[in-house]
DNA sequence: CTTGACACCGTACCTAACTACAGACTTTAT
DNA sequence: ATAAAGTCTGTAGTTAGGTACGGTGTCAAG
């Protein structure tokens, strides 16, 4: 398949195909005499594998290391588990961080209706008026 | 205070307040006759406002809206309320969706742990084989 | 046999928030 | 007086993950 077919059944634009390809994400496809890209059809699950995996939030240089883990015969399960258990650990501190922020704001939010005279509490805080969080 | 004293005094990168008086977070200050600029020191808090501000997930164009709020004479705690507000939500979503991912990891590290024989859960996933979550 | 659709390559552009650098000028310290 | 340190400007580079474009070459249909 040519490379408009393979972004069709993938789901990708062109460029992404061929900014994969200079990433090493996917090999470098067999050529027509021409020059132009001839695709088997097994790159469309990579392709998506590699979306998929972006999902999960895997950056592109993560899955480069996911899919040569992958593609050598006899890859041991093991390290792809750690693999997601540190990914893992990373979006709970994601989670986390996000939490916190989410406290202050409704926290600031739950002063902002309390008010009466006084300046705004949002601001204040941003200004570092307050500090008694 | 010259341009390296409040860099010092808020504790960024002198480029960065070169940066941020580009984007017109912080008003231009007078200069000397040779160019210099001179900074009053008020400028340390607004630099500070625009930190803290970073911390809660604002973009520095939403600071720049916040600025250019309470800039005003007579500012509406309102708007900015609502804007926290509008921030708190785009958090909570953010929130949710890191969240489904850390269920899917979490599934599949458990799945990980209880597989016999057949292959890494995980890969399998990633290869679309397992769609029954 | 020509027109339109596709493909090629390399490079530039996009967002966000900086950071670095070159080359010129000014100020400060010794 | 001279050298080091600071500041100026404008531009370019950084990260991540693409997207777009210009100029050229190729393929299929009518």
């Amino acid at each position: 398949m040519k490379i408009s077919d393979l972004a069709k059944s993938a789901g990708v634009n062109i460029e992404t195909i061929r900014y994969y390809e200079r990433l090493g994400l996917i090999t470098e496809p067999p050529r027509t005499e021409s020059g132009y890209r001839i695709f088997p059809s097994e790159v469309i699950q990579r392709i998506k594998f590699i979306k998929r995996s972006q999902d999960l939030g895997f950056t592109l240089a993560e899955i480069h290391k996911l899919l040569t883990l992958t593609d050598s015969e006899n890859f041991s399960c093991g390290e792809i588990q750690q693999f997601a258990s540190q990914k893992l650990k990373e979006i709970e501190s994601k989670i986390r961080d996000l939490q916190n922020i989410k406290n202050v704001l409704q926290d600031l939010l739950i002063k902002c209706g309390e008010t009466s005279v006084q300046g705004c509490p949002i601001i204040e805080r941003l200004q570092g008026v307050l500090y008694n969080d």
